[in-house]
DNA sequence: TGATTTTAATTCATATGTGAATAATACACA
DNA sequence: TGTGTATTATTCACATATGAATTAAAATCA
């Protein structure tokens, strides 16, 4: 593997390839994309959420949570609750058919987890978690000068 | 953060959002994508290169690979040549215009990596890609037990 | 040789990602 | 109070991801 190969982001790729296969055959079982399942993971622990905190916790694209919340609520899983105070806001909300689906998925995310887990010695497994968070602030602080831009 | 946002594949996509932007800000001034710099990534080191093997060095699926070389033989940055040993196969190669971003893209891509690789100790560096690897590895490999399917 | 199977690339239908633009509403303030 | 500005969600245009199906061309073998 050359320089291509092992650099930063395509590792990163290449790792979400090896891991995220099992984790949609999985959802797949349950007519859900794993953006569907990320959606519903977040609400399953918050009463009512916003759009855009939704976006901040699942990691999912404004623009394409729209498109992921509106199939949601085809399948009568989640539903849109415009704020009475404030208008211009949406609250998305799990159904009760929604939230039923947490008991029979979550088990299930959870082994894959635990098998996940596995792969590296324990403290490995701490060390990584805690050098992708070092990376993401590393590269969100301006600290590190960003290369100016000559062209 | 929860059991949630510190899962490894949410730490992934966490990662490659925080490092992708500034990659594509600097494609886009080449009117490239990602994916389109990621082909040509490899075919300025490959004289030619099926869509299979292209496909397995770049990390993008077949299907999508299709359009992205479509949109990059549009542009005339590469060509498709159909092997004659064997008709089924195509080649992909890079045309001069295509060979000539290297120079101007290259060392701009090898900027941000630098940058990318001083926000851990560099000792960390290494440890942080050793460690995707081996999980990549261990998923793949069936050592690991898969949990069966009992729905 | 001719039927069968395998392989390489592509197509298809659907879902999502990306960046810019928009509509509606709230807010600040002269 | 009216007006400019900021904010929230959505829309738009385009590119890519995903899994299944298809097409064309080998390769296999009765």
């Amino acid at each position: 593997m050359n320089e291509f190969d092992t650099s930063l982001s395509m590792l990163l790729h290449k790792t979400l390839d090896s891991v995220m296969p099992e984790f949609r055959a999985l959802f797949a079982r349950f007519d859900l994309t794993d953006q569907q399942w990320r959606v519903l993971r977040v609400l399953w622990e918050s009463k009512k959420i916003t759009s855009a905190d939704l976006s901040a916790r699942t990691l999912l694209p404004s623009p394409s949570l729209v498109g992921i919340i509106d199939r949601l609520e085809k399948k009568e899983l989640v539903n849109r609750v415009r704020s009475v105070k404030d208008r211009r806001i949406v609250y998305v909300v799990a159904s009760q058919k929604g939230r039923e689906l947490e008991t029979q998925v979550s088990p299930h995310v959870a082994a894959i987890n635990e098998r996940l887990e596995r792969t590296v010695a324990p403290e490995e497994w701490l060390q990584l978690k805690e050098l992708l968070l070092k990376v993401c602030d590393g590269m969100n602080n301006p600290e590190t000068q960003k290369t100016p831009i000559n062209g």
